[in-house]
RNA sequence: GGCGAUGUAGCUCAGCUGGUUAGAGCGGAGGAUUCAUAACCCUCAGGUCGGAGGUUCGAGUCCUCCCAUCGUCACCA
């Protein structure tokens, strides 16, 4: 693969009527970290996140709201909009599935199923409360001994005519694309799931609704059938290919990574690349499931009123600064098949371990001993000078590997296992720094030159760790790499440039500045009220 | 109920196809140091690897049963 090879990153388009919280925002940030990261290392990439609007909550909220539904849906797409600029996301397009870019790729993409014959017009048999006018799963149905579960009146057996794709056809060629590529479902349990779910087959599904009379014009219809809508969900999925339908979007296609979370798993494993096999499109790289955030302890809930909204988030930015609650987020999160705690002490823990004590005082005691011993500049230094002080370590060896791990793992959507190369770095800086003690060197005069090599290679490797924090922690990243007269390694061009050693001009005024990332006090109360339940 | 996952040091977790004294990070304890944000560096955890039984020369690592927790079962972003 060219290093410059496109990078295609979606996260879900989101509900519109939900409020933001911080599921939305993990999954973003997530895909946000591994797009910055893979823009650093040079690849062109493209990073998309968006609004699911066509549901018909929508056209119920915006009727109880006095709105009409695209201004509902207009109302709160914006604010999924502020909360991912709130959380300095770096999308490069956000899509609606009202815009119009979508719904006429949907319906030529729905149009060509149906010449295909991969869907085609059948009976649907479900069980429907008359009472709620509505269908009910089986599993629903059932577990409600097929009374209304609000009425408790009979459910009825009802007959609709739906439209259906034609799944079933394309479960074994799904099964062997999931068995030759192990990294097509992760992590690997979900994997597994899928997998047993296919063992037990699959049936077709009805992919439109039947409009009712009396209904607003919401959602997009069946091609040539204004009788039915295409169902949310397939309306929804096609976001993925409709964004990328331009001239100079196409190359894109398709995405290494569809970013979720665990419970839209079997849409995005199954049924979306079925579709796509029936449209006879290349499947994505990967369709990777992050599990849920759960606060001290409990799950979040309406109920509970403990979610961590948009209000908590922004109180933790507030405090701790956006990137601390990024950098949390992002090594704490649910990566895995267990969902993870947002823990407020566990919090404070991380915060103080990694980035006060950590990459915070690791360029404070760097940059404090460059201003105090070379008068508040970089001194000059050879690079042989600067190898013969290295004190067992080849340090651009060292940077050069922190860097390829990083590139690698982030490519196999490890982030926070690629976040942690870069704190690595700055740990052995510190370590280094111990074993040199260029403090106490510099006591004699004699020694400046030989400290003036060892500070240059502390530098040097803070500035690639920070290269390499900077797409978790961008903000307070490049304000550390200009302390070092280093731009942003967005600027730099590739994966070489990210590790290229030599790049702290000798001249550049250095000095000790504000602490990146202070400490902070574990007794103080939760910011935002917490969450006293 | 069906299918599946998990249960390892205080906490969060690694431990691939079974093989010397079971590992990491954080927290905690002790020591060293002073450039730094009372930071950094070094050392220290004696955890019957959920329970019982079994296979094996040998099991955290395979099999059976049990207990606990969790996920999923298709129209839920």
């Amino acid at each position: 693969m060219s290093q410059n090879a496109p990078y295609y990153i979606t996260t879900p388009i989101y509900y519109v009527n939900d409020r933001p919280h911080v599921g939305h925002c993990y999954t973003t940030l997530v895909a946000d970290a591994a797009a910055r990261l893979m823009r650093c290392a040079g690849r062109d990439v493209f990073f998309l996140t968006g609004t699911d609007e066509h549901a018909e909550k929508v056209v119920e909220s915006a009727a109880k709201n006095g709105v009409t539904p695209i201004e509902w849906a207009d109302r709160n797409a914006a604010e999924f909009e502020r909360a991912f600029a709130l959380m300095n996301f770096s999308h490069d397009d956000f899509i609606r599935t009202t815009q119009e870019r979508h719904t006429t790729v949907v319906q030529a993409l729905i149009a060509k199923l149906q010449a295909s014959g991969d869907v085609y017009l059948g009976d649907y048999v479900g069980w429907y409360d008359p009472s709620q006018e509505e269908y009910l799963t089986e599993t629903v149905a059932k577990e409600h001994e097929y009374k209304s579960p609000v009425t408790g009146r009979e459910l009825e057996k009802r007959t609709e005519q739906n439209y259906f794709f034609k799944l079933s056809a394309y479960a074994d060629r799904l099964k062997a694309h999931i068995d030759a590529n192990p990294g097509f479902i992760k992590p690997e349990a979900r994997r597994n799931e899928v997998l047993g779910r296919l063992g037990q087959g699959l049936v077709d599904v009805p992919i439109s609704r039947g409009v009712k009379e009396g209904d607003v014009e919401w959602g997009i219809f069946m091609p040539g059938d204004e009788s039915h809508r295409v169902y949310v969900w397939i309306d929804a999925l096609i976001n993925y290919w409709s964004a990328v339908q331009a001239p100079d979007r196409i190359k894109y296609w398709p995405a290494q990574t569809h970013a979720i979370a665990k419970d839209i798993l079997w849409f995005h494993a199954v049924i979306w690349p079925c579709m796509l096999m029936a449209l006879g499109e290349e499947l994505p790289g990967c369709v990777y499931a992050h599990s849920f955030w759960i606060r001290e302890g409990r799950k979040m809930s309406k109920s509970l009123g403990n979610f961590i909204d948009l209000a908590t988030i922004n109180a933790y930015i507030e405090r701790y600064g956006l990137d601390a609650l990024r950098w949390y987020l992002l090594t704490q999160g649910p990566m895995g098949t267990t969902d993870s705690d947002f823990v407020h002490a566990k919090f404070i823990e991380v915060y103080n371990a990694d980035l006060a004590n950590g990459i915070g005082n690791a360029a404070s005691r760097v940059a404090n001993m460059i201003a105090k011993y070379f008068d508040g500049a970089m001194p000059e230094v050879t690079a042989q000078d600067a190898a013969a002080q290295g004190f067992g370590r080849d340090w651009p060896a060292l940077t050069n590997q922190a860097v390829t791990d990083a590139v690698e793992k982030m490519g196999a959507f490890d982030v926070g296992g690629a976040l942690r190369c870069g704190l690595e770095l700055s740990n052995e800086v510190d370590r280094y720094v111990h074993d040199t003690q260029p403090f106490r060197l510099a006591k004699d005069p004699d020694n400046l030159p030989q400290v003036a090599a060892i500070l240059t290679n502390c530098a040097e490797a803070l500035v690639v760790a920070a290269n390499l924090l900077h797409p978790a922690m961008p903000g307070t990243m490049t304000n550390l790499l200009s302390r070092f007269g280093r731009p942003s390694p967005d600027t730099l061009g590739g994966a070489d440039a990210l590790s290229a050693w030599g790049a702290v001009q000798a001249g550049t005024p250095i000095e000790k500045g504000e602490a990146l990332f202070p400490r902070a006090d574990g007794d103080e109360e939760p910011p935002g009220g917490g969450c006293e339940l």
